[in-house]
DNA sequence: GCTTATTCGCGTCAGGACGACGATAAAACC
DNA sequence: GGTTTTATCGTCGTCCTGACGCGAATAAGC
């Protein structure tokens, strides 16, 4: 709540920032997208991409501007959601930011453009991005949101924001057993997600992998919850 | 991230504010925390308590100092969390402000105290408090809180935070009832309460409520998500 | 063409959790 | 003592689960 007695001298103002855990798979393995900082403090340093949030922009609006920017995509397919705010008040040396970090999901994308203040950027696979030290708090950025991630994926049907407009049960399944880390039965999934009602709609059309049998092709149906939920226990 | 190339004149400082759903248990009745607004904008209008983040503080801190204020109580028992940040560019007329709202559960506390720039503050039932106009944008603010405190009853033993360190099931059943909105079946509440292994730790006394049979006293055990859990459906 | 490997999709089975509800236990109230 | 109230235990049929067998449909090898 804005207090009536705002003085700007007895609190300083923020600088406000949005950060981005962006995941998406890349033959099969979760990647994170991630630029190598050209710049001081952490000079060298991996970290998410962000940047300020505009004067007339919303924070949902400023998550998807960098998005586009970062990932060199205009309309980046997929989902992105806030993931919650981090403001310790030595997060940064030089003043005092608070930044609002969004995940975001998405299909398999071309390889990203280095912005104007990073020295490149690059996916990461999600294992090798937990190794290395990221600049200021995005480690836990990077928890927190492989987290959200593993969590919703119970319970919405979010795992098809990493493919595309069409998908089989097998990509589906392919992208679960990446972000749990962990396989799942074939055929336990097959049927739990034909079973939740709506989830999936037949195309009428299959497609061919190569070898074994052709896959049924669905569009996404427009459920928003999973009932019953796939667990990962 | 932040930029190494900062403008003060490009991006304009904003405000960063904590605001704070607090909800309580008062008479079996789902009550929150509300303060009357003593100054414009929004004068004379019910709003969620809050206030400034100090510059050395984190925003963690900033919640729990608030809560402490508005409701006149040290260290108030019970669960605060982070619930998402809202920073709508026209969400306050008068400067660009960010909101880090906060969830915060306790167990039945003494009347609040009215803050400085509040003209009053009371616990109000949820359902009358949805009912009105709430300022800012702070109708969507207790839609958020509430729907995360009734997801999160569902698989963590948050819903002890309104009962004080013993309880009994029935203190438990009559926090999800109140939460839910919803009555539960007694016994199925009881056998899955108790099921779930860890969650309740028998203190060997019981507690009479009057009428009926004394009810056993449980202490909460150290679990910090339930197994299975309880479902809403 | 035939076999083999591979993947897809369906079916079976036992175990566990569920909601609905009957039954018993231990207190207060009349 | 009898009734009411609340707590606790038990039963039953249903549904979801993981483990796993099996046929179907394709590509690759011979």
């Amino acid at each position: 709540m804005t207090s009536p007695g705002y003085d700007p001298a007895a609190y300083p103002p923020f600088a406000v920032t949005v950060d981005l855990v962006v995941l998406t798979l890349r033959g099969g393995v979760l990647h994170v997208l991630l630029v190598e900082r050209g710049a001081q403090p952490w000079l060298g340093h991996w970290a998410l991409p962000g940047g300020f949030v505009r004067p007339e922009e919303s924070l949902d609006a400023a998550a998807a501007r960098e998005l586009a920017e970062e990932t060199g995509v205009r309309d980046v397919p997929g989902h992105l959601e806030q993931l919650g705010s981090y403001g310790d008040p030595d997060r940064d040396p030089r003043m005092r930011v608070v930044s609002v970090a969004y995940l975001a999901l998405a299909p398999d994308l071309p390889e990203p453009v280095a912005g104007t203040d990073a020295a490149r950027a690059a996916w990461v696979p999600v294992a090798d991005a937990q190794r290395r030290p990221l600049a200021f708090d995005h480690d836990r950025l990077l928890a927190d949101g492989l987290e959200r991630a593993r969590a919703k994926l119970e319970y919405s049907p979010l795992a098809a924001a990493f493919c595309g407009p069409e998908l089989t049960v097998a990509d589906l399944r392919q992208v679960y057993e990446a972000v749990w880390g962990r396989a799942l039965d074939p055929r336990n999934f097959h049927r739990k997600v034909t079973g939740v009602p709506g989830l999936l709609v037949e195309t009428g059309r299959t497609r061919s992998e190569g070898r074994g049998r052709p896959a049924t092709l669905y569009r996404l149906g427009d459920v928003r919850t999973l009932h019953p939920p796939i667990t990962r226990d």
